[in-house]
DNA sequence: CAAAATTATATTGTGCACAATTTATATCAG
DNA sequence: CTGATATAAATTGTGCACAATATAATTTTG
């Protein structure tokens, strides 16, 4: 047995941002599962439907692989199989462009901009879920936003 | 085709409190990834270090599989793969307790206490590979374990 | 004390995350 | 126009996360 250790107050739990904020998320994630069950979705692929939506509502749902990938800030080896999935279950289309035959675009299908209505009320469901007064969540947001912008 | 879809702020992917998180804490993650790499740890296997050498300071790094689920607040499925990982790493052990058999026991190997000091350093490198202001850390960090006592 | 309920951990199965590599297409330099 | 370079996705492999279930030991109850 060795002795015991000069305290390192750097190396506590509790006093590390990267743990606080991956306990965060995930706690918010798992507010969101059980409502997203209900709609057939994962969260991250919530996430893409979020972003197609949205896109949506300028008339062009469509896509490329890439956009997606740096709006979520995600690797194509994490969206890939995520779209494939989403694919087979009938929320979203892929096809090559045809102007450039190494880019894959992604649209929505008439089920997936449908699913839209039922999901309109989940994020006021999900602080509903977790009590947390809405106020708490728009500053909350505001801050981490700010962290991105300035770090991401 | 189906109509333009009526705007809903809500659904938009810079309004989700919970993207803002789940981006956040990748990023994060993401820091600590090449100076763990170093150490031969993942993100959640240096989680289990900071809880075990945090024990340990007080003359006891043994600690049950369950204590630390809590205090990741992981499960079962999560930590007892990590652990055996860990195990054959070197770095953990891993033992039933004698007065309750349902228990199991885990420690820090000698090669495991080792480890500390080549981790002593790593927070304050995780900020600067960032380009994170040590204020800005501690500031948000505090806001989401304010959250995290608030509502986990 | 024996059956029932509870507790602690492990197992199984699905779906991310992401590094590293591969495949295919497009662009550029000479 | 052709070889070199760059770009876009897909693939491969490892390690989480977590729901659901299983296994096994302990405690509680009648």
């Amino acid at each position: 047995m060795t002795d015991t250790l000069r305290p390192a107050p750097q190396l506590h739990l509790d006093n590390q941002v990267c743990f606080a904020a991956y306990a965060v998320s995930r706690r918010i994630t798992q507010a969101y599962q059980p409502l997203l069950a209900k709609l057939g979705l994962t969260y991250p692929q919530y996430l893409v439907m979020l972003v197609l939506w949205q896109k949506r509502e300028q008339s062009d749902d469509s896509m490329r692989v890439g956009e997606l990938c740096d709006v979520l800030m995600l690797d194509t080896g994490t969206v890939t199989p995520l779209l494939k999935r989403m694919e087979s279950a009938g929320l979203v289309s892929r096809r090559r462009s045809d102007s450039d035959e190494r880019v894959v675009v992604v649209g929505l299908t008439d089920e997936g901009i449908q699913l839209r209505e039922q999901a309109i009320s989940l994020p006021l469901e999900a602080l509903c879920q977790l009590q947390m007064p809405v106020g708490e969540a728009l500053s909350l947001k505001a801050r981490l936003w700010d962290w991105l912008r300035k770090w991401k």
